[in-house]
DNA sequence: GATAATTAGTAGCGGGCGGACACTAAGTCA
DNA sequence: TGACTTAGTGTCCGCCCGCTACTAATTATC
């Protein structure tokens, strides 16, 4: 298995594919963009042929700009899966992104939004990219400003901590939420206030965030295995 | 192995490689495997064909298990990346995966250990994916038993620690990094001692991690940008 | 209107963690 | 024997994080 083959015509995979997991809040909900009615064996996520020229990234980029309508609030690569040769298209591989976008972003003609958590029956292969999609985000939006490109330029503090509860999983204390919130001088307060539904109306705030350089993390050990 | 014309590679996707950075604990320093004098850019990362049968991961663990002669200790795959057209090969796909192995590996016939961070000249890509794959290290031994698998069954506490200060590049503080192990349960120490040059012979642990079921991290907010 | 209910936001307490210093332990080297 | 080097531990202290409890401001209900 280590030996190269003399010409590398030889090893010549079939296309490559892009295929994309956008999520969003959408009715207090994680939701994920779904192609609906594709195949019988279950729905499908946006995809397009790969572009082999240029940086992938900046290719993805300009087609979920193109597919939405509107750039991404945030996008990363996922990874490169194969297809198990099963993918409509034919592709054998498969480099998938994660993008999110803002609760009102309308869906593509022919997408729809889809609950995260409860999807509509997928393919196998594609249930686990959405699971590993969502922990991506999960992992990462302490790192990148994921949770805030899911939010509306202005948002108030409370629709922030529901986000980062819906990624995470689990409820969160408001007052530690907010303290640490303050301490990384993210954001700060508009003069506008929001009277949603019943209660006291809530200041909105803008992502504006300051320099913060250097913070280091203590070692941890966290792995479970 | 000469440049596929663009012609081809523009029509559809061209062939894929895997690509590898493997990485070790050499003399002291972070290495990495490169394959010597290969083109007059500069070396080459270990790369192969990729088989587009199964999963991708794998494959490349089969490839890898051959090249080294040995599974390596960690592996996770980094992303895939266009190659601008440039790789040798005429891969227009490159599929990166980053492995470690402990110190006493040897470096396959062709191959040799390469200082990480004063590498030999290399193509700006591949010194590219090798800043991200030293990051995605450093992003992922608290989670992953990365350093554990730099080193031999049997270890001295110091020796992790120098793997970590080497990883992270930054001096950990004795006391604090030990009690941070021994919360996490992640090492049991052994009935024997090594005494290595001058000072007090230190005892050997081994790696035996516990279960250690839901400890779930305080929200942090740690982005800069 | 008065009162309850609901949501927003803050103050303060207490435990635990992480960084620093200081110390002991046990070997090598002159 | 004493200086030096490395291993390993005890302890203090400040800060972070979770919790409880409170105030503030609006809507719903009677």
């Amino acid at each position: 298995m280590g030996d190269r083959p003399a010409t590398a015509a030889r090893a010549r995979p079939g296309p490559a594919i892009l295929e994309l997991v956008c999520c969003a809040v959408v009715d207090g909900r994680l939701a994920v963009l779904t192609e609906r009615g594709r195949t019988a064996r279950g729905g499908t996520l946006p995809w397009s042929p790969l572009d082999p020229a240029g940086p992938l990234d900046a290719s993805a980029a300009r087609w979920v700009r193109g597919l939405l309508g509107r750039a991404p609030g945030w996008m990363t690569q996922l990874g490169a899966f194969s297809t198990g040769g099963r993918h409509p298209s034919g592709a054998v591989l498969t480099v998938v992104y994660v993008a999110v976008v803002p609760s009102d972003t309308e869906p593509p003609a022919g997408f729809a939004w889809s609950p995260a958590f409860e999807p509509p029956p997928l393919p196998p292969r594609r249930q686990w990219v959405l699971d590993a999609a969502v922990a991506g985000l999960r992992d990462r939006m302490d790192l990148a400003p994921i949770a805030f490109r899911m939010l509306p330029a202005t948002f108030t503090l409370s629709e922030l901590q529901r986000i980062y509860e819906l990624l995470l999983g689990r409820r969160l204390h408001k007052a530690s939420f907010r303290r640490a919130l303050q301490a990384a001088f993210l954001v700060e307060p508009t003069d506008a206030w929001r009277s949603e539904g019943r209660g006291r109306p809530a200041q909105l705030y803008r992502y504006a965030p300051r320099k913060r350089r250097g913070v280091r993390r203590p070692v941890r050990f966290e792995l479970l295995a």
